[in-house]
DNA sequence: CAGTTGGTTCAAAAAAACTTGAACTAAGTT
DNA sequence: AACTTAGTTCAAGTTTTTTTGAACCAACTG
């Protein structure tokens, strides 16, 4: 028997490809993930999950979608982090497959928390930098100036953190078109 | 008698630099405007006309954040264009000068115009392109799941819609602590 | 009009972000 | 143990985005 066979590479012809429905769902998340700054590879990713029913393992992303390896452990894992998609083993088997999450609410509160939680984290010790910076200002006029500035963007931090929590509310909000087709 | 002591440092005439506070202020911007997708120089140059009371014209900009002119032209047309800076031309001087835009709600709004507004109507017509492709679809099955996740696709886009106008009005709400400081 | 100034444009350079694939770990099989 | 197979990591390569600067335009000035 062939210990290994010399890999005949096609580059399209494989035994599964995508409907076109499904390379037009993958283009609008490549599209819609770019939009919020994720790398365009998570959005195929995920949009190929949230085109199926059964969750896929990561040779089958790879070989459907023509991305390398690399791309689909890193894209994963993102994912997975964003709370996007979830990985469920099958009994008896050793792959690891993935499927989408589409409760709307939910992809909104990943998204928020790994995203916009900690640049709200970070604004509080760059607010506390700029305090320390001001409390040795010399140039009086300046430091005036610098108060003013700093009290204005302790504003705007507060009025963030008060909308989040509303975000989240009002995406939860009526998600059952989403849940009746997954839970 | 000098009414203030610790001039010990450059003794710079005019305002060739920006005080310490002034950089913080500048790579706070820098980072934060990075955070939502947009170039590092529109942080910059908001960051620094955040800082100042009076406008400053390109060539100014230019000098203290020491980018180059067609970065500052740019920058700020963008600027202007998301309504994050507006043009002020002292009468008799045919410099445009510039300042910054502070409150919070306008600094929204004009995103959301510019940014999110018109991901919404691309969606719109991407949604209309996979109803047309599944209307077409041949295999009865594919066709199924693929309607299921265009009415799940649908919601989203609507709850997105939904969600925008609020996002507006809390954020404007007491916008009136940066107002205060400043007019 | 020739010279200067304020400002825009855009091709090319530089920088940043993303993807690849080979080397590697870990775990299961023979 | 040797050989799979599943999956991760990361340096190097590729692509995309951003910045630069010189050429250009338009309006004012002497």
């Amino acid at each position: 028997m062939p210990a290994y066979s010399i890999p005949s590479r096609k580059p399209n012809s494989a035994k599964e490809e995508l409907a076109e429905w499904e390379v037009a769902v993958v283009d609008l998340f490549l599209n819609a993930v770019q939009s919020v700054g994720l790398p365009k590879s998570l959005g195929q990713i995920y949009g190929l999950l949230f085109c199926r029913d059964q969750p896929l393992a990561m040779d089958e992303v790879m070989k459907l979608l023509g991305i390398s390896k690399g791309s689909a452990s890193q894209g994963l894992r993102s994912l997975r982090q964003l709370g996007a998609v979830s990985s469920v083993y099958a009994p008896g088997d050793r792959k690891e497959r993935f499927s989408a999450e589409i409760r709307l609410r939910k992809l909104v509160a990943g998204f928020l928390k790994e995203q916009a939680d900690p640049h709200m984290e970070k604004g509080i010790s760059r607010l506390d930098h700029l305090r320390k910076l001001l409390s040795v200002e010399d140039d009086e006029d300046s430091q005036k100036r610098g108060v003013r500035r700093e009290e204005i963007l302790s504003g705007w931090h507060r009025q963030m953190s008060r909308l989040l929590p509303w975000v989240k509310m009002i995406v939860g909000k009526s998600d059952r078109l989403a849940q009746k087709s997954s839970e």
